[in-house]
DNA sequence: TTGATTATGATAATGAATCGCAAAATTATA
DNA sequence: TATAATTTTGCGATTCATTATCATAATCAA
């Protein structure tokens, strides 16, 4: 058994709650999914494969895998949440191309350490933060580029 | 006429757009207000103070403010956007307390810096960015520890 | 297997934000 | 300052992502 699904049985059956086809199923999709998928994107990944669940479904699973730990949402200003897979995965934030929606991960741990020192000059207890890069990604920065010629 | 009043006509007028009693109110009651203010508290706002104005006006207005370079609209996670006035105001992050959902602004050169050096390593170019602390702000963690005696 | 409990799918409901429209207001021009 | 072209307004309807409701189905401890 993958330590994913570890953790979610684990949290299952230390809320009594229940090990079902369907959560299993959007488990398994999930985690071979691009990373940043949208509750629709996997909604539809699963009936375009045969499965008939339904999108409620989906949101309570993904808000389950939340709960448990194995995901968190994010918000990158398009309206729609993504979910990210973070459990065994070390902290990064995101670099959000707005041309291709294309989203890099980056880690630095010299921000993390100067947005303690902020923290702690305003008396105040960090328990989360987000750090968004918006901007153009090389490839697309290069398409331009092309075009303008 | 304040600058701000200025900064808004300029655009006005360059778009062939008019100078009405709705939108010059709206701007009033902005400026007067906290910063961080959401479409909701403001339409509340004016509505309490004897306008009939309508909510879509105040969004419409409040969109045309971030068009012409007067606000920005931010989103802090509690799914309403806040507007912000950000003309001829320093560049700054966030620290929000999700105890009392205060918002604390700071402004830190050093991370900015740090910031492009992760672009530059991507190939990135960045266009604007998003960095926010989530957390508990000093008075409500003494409040909690008081609490907890 | 049963029975208590939880989960599911379909659909309705929610809430923030936008749209369409007829009426009203603005502004350039005469 | 009247006119006419254009934009804006408030209202209500609409959209879209997400959540709630509810009857039925599935799970699982005993």
């Amino acid at each position: 058994m993958k330590k994913e699904e570890a953790l979610l049985k684990d949290h299952i059956s230390k809320h009594n709650l229940k090990v079902t086809k369907e959560r299993s199923a959007v488990l398994r999709v999930f985690l071979d999914s691009d990373r940043h998928i949208t509750a629709e994107e996997l909604y539809r990944k699963m009936r375009d494969t045969g499965s008939s669940i339904g999108l409620a479904t989906i949101y309570r699973t993904l808000n389950l895998f939340c709960e448990s730990g194995l995901a968190e949402q994010r918000q990158f200003g398009d309206g729609q949440a993504r979910y990210e897979l973070v459990y065994n995965v070390k902290h990064h934030d995101h670099l959000i191309c707005q041309a291709c929606n294309r989203i890099i991960e980056f880690q630095n741990e010299e921000i993390e350490a100067l947005q303690e020192k902020v923290a702690k000059k305003n008396n105040f207890k960090i328990f989360s933060h987000k750090l968004e890069l918006y901007g153009i990604c090389s490839a697309c920065s290069a398409e331009k580029n092309a075009l303008d010629q």
